[in-house]
RNA sequence: CGGGGCUUGGCGCAGUCUGGUAGCGCACCUGGUUUGGGACCAGGGGGUCGCAAGUUCGAAUCUUGCAGCCCCGACCA
């Protein structure tokens, strides 16, 4: 892509109404502008993760056995009163009144919607087990939207439901989620750390939230310091997953609503005690028939009676993911992308457009890398070094191949890594193997 | 929802106390000189000062009401 025919409008100076660093720079890179509170447009950038992110989160749903389905934004009423939550959720649901004064609302999540489905469309024990998912757009409205991306009202969600015939079944469905939800973390580039969380009325130990650590984090969290250096392991989801979880659980790891301080200093020696604060990426329960008994979601048993069926749901906030990787991923200059998650992989920086040696062998490095498949972001603008050297650093891509007219003409190619700022001058075949490779941090 | 703050050109701000018809930096347009870490000179365009009502000869400035946004707290992917 040519920065001179792209959309990105990059700003020097950081907006008044940001006020954390990952609001700031998610504006200064032009990855998205504000529309309401709590309700941003996602530009060419912004999307480009989001998209990103969203194929990571896909690939590990399907690899675990989830399917995929497509839910709608608005949904009926009448399954929330269905369910009993219709009143219940209060005014975090956005209701609203159609032409015919039909009472819709704009879903907040979809137990209700997915029960529904589920009902009308399966009878017999030998259809289970069923994880259905999707990722659609989600609206809460909260009382008070902030940090930017990160606690909007309007925000992508993917969502997963499982439906089981009993609790072991159950439980297998979440601890594939589990394991899941470590793996497509750990791609964005992420520790993700599992921590036991509130089951409210259901019980049990089957909840989940999952937080990367970060300073500008909404909740405090303790734990065990060794969990950040756990492997996770390639994943068999036919074989038993006993072992990651327990590898996962066996240590402290608490946010602050579920912290025992006495608990803590008893089971975790004090130099691994952490206390640090962390951001909600992910969250996953299993809430057994909270769902299908009063929405009668039965299925017909091996012994021909009819069971409510055992339910989880499983959560990733795909859109809050953009700013948790820019809060956890940044320096002085701006956002450090991941390779797996970063909008273009390569900046390809033209110091001199209309210098006939630096035009021709940027054109060159860019079909190369191009034909590799790379994606390659070229600011071929007319604009001044400094510019484009500052710009390039904003949007964080995580190599950037400079081309100017001191070495141009003899065909070398100045490549930096972003993440550790080291710079290399390489000959142009040397320059494409590196750049076709993610970059060692 | 309680407490605090803010709203003046695309962005960042000054001007408001003490009313006199709007200014600075960046960005943008034109021309020229420049050109490896956010250049310089000259010229230029763009704002009903959040909205509404009031006071006044005169309101960005004073009064009242409303709205939007941000921050702190209690709640949430």
């Amino acid at each position: 892509m040519r920065l001179s025919e792209y959309f990105l409008p990059t700003l020097k100076e950081n907006p008044s109404e940001a006020q954390i660093v990952s609001h700031r720079l998610m504006l200064r890179a032009g990855m998205v502008r504000q529309s309401a509170a709590g309700i941003y447009s996602g530009l060419p950038m912004g999307l480009r993760v989001l998209r990103k992110i969203e194929r990571i989160v896909r690939e590990e749903q399907d690899r675990a056995g989830a399917i995929e389905v497509l839910m709608p934004t608005l949904q009926p009423a009448e399954i929330w009163r269905e369910s009993g939550r219709y009143e219940d959720y209060g005014k975090e649901m956005l209701r609203i009144t159609d032409r015919h004064e039909r009472d819709l609302l704009y879903g907040p999540t979809n137990e209700e919607l997915i029960t529904q489905i589920f009902r009308d469309n399966v009878r017999s024990y030998r259809d289970l087990p069923k994880n259905l998912y999707h990722i659609q757009w989600k609206f809460r409205d909260e009382i008070r939207p902030r940090f930017g991306v990160m606690r909007g009202r309007e925000f992508l969600m993917k969502d997963a439901y499982s439906f089981d015939i009993d609790e072991a079944s159950a439980r297998r469905a979440y601890q594939k989620m589990f394991v899941a939800y470590l793996r497509s973390f750990r791609r964005m580039g992420l520790k993700a750390l599992p921590m036991a969380a509130d089951t409210g009325p259901i019980g049990g130990d089957l909840s989940h939230e999952f937080i990367i650590l970060a300073e500008t984090g909404e909740s405090e969290v303790f734990c065990h310091a060794d969990i950040l250096d756990l492997p996770v392991p390639e994943a068999d989801y036919e074989g038993d997953l006993s072992p990651v979880i327990d590898a996962f659980t066996q240590y402290y790891a608490r946010t602050d609503e579920m912290h025992d301080g006495d608990e803590f200093a008893a089971n975790v020696p004090g130099d691994k005690q952490l206390t640090a604060r962390g951001i909600e990426v992910g969250h996953i329960f299993y809430f057994g028939q909270k769902y299908s008994e009063p929405m009668k979601a039965m299925v017909t048993g091996p012994d021909g009676k009819d069971v409510a069926v055992h339910s989880g749901s499983y959560g990733i906030g795909v859109s809050r993911l953009v700013g948790g990787i820019v809060e956890a991923s940044h320096d002085d200059d701006g956002i450090i992308w991941p390779w797996a998650v970063a909008p273009f992989h390569i900046g390809l920086v033209n110091l001199k457009t209309g210098h006939e040696g630096c035009d021709a062998l940027c054109e060159k490095l860019h079909d190369a890398l191009t034909q590799n498949g790379l994606d390659v972001l070229y600011d071929d603008r007319d604009e001044r070094a400094g510019t484009k050297f500052s710009d390039m650093d904003l949007i964080g891509l995580p190599w950037q191949a400079v081309i100017g007219p001191r070495g141009a003409d003899k065909g070398e190619v100045e490549v930096k890594n972003r993440a550790t700022g080291e710079k290399q001058v390489l000959a142009l075949d040397a320059a494409v193997a590196l750049l076709s490779a993610p970059p060692e941090k």
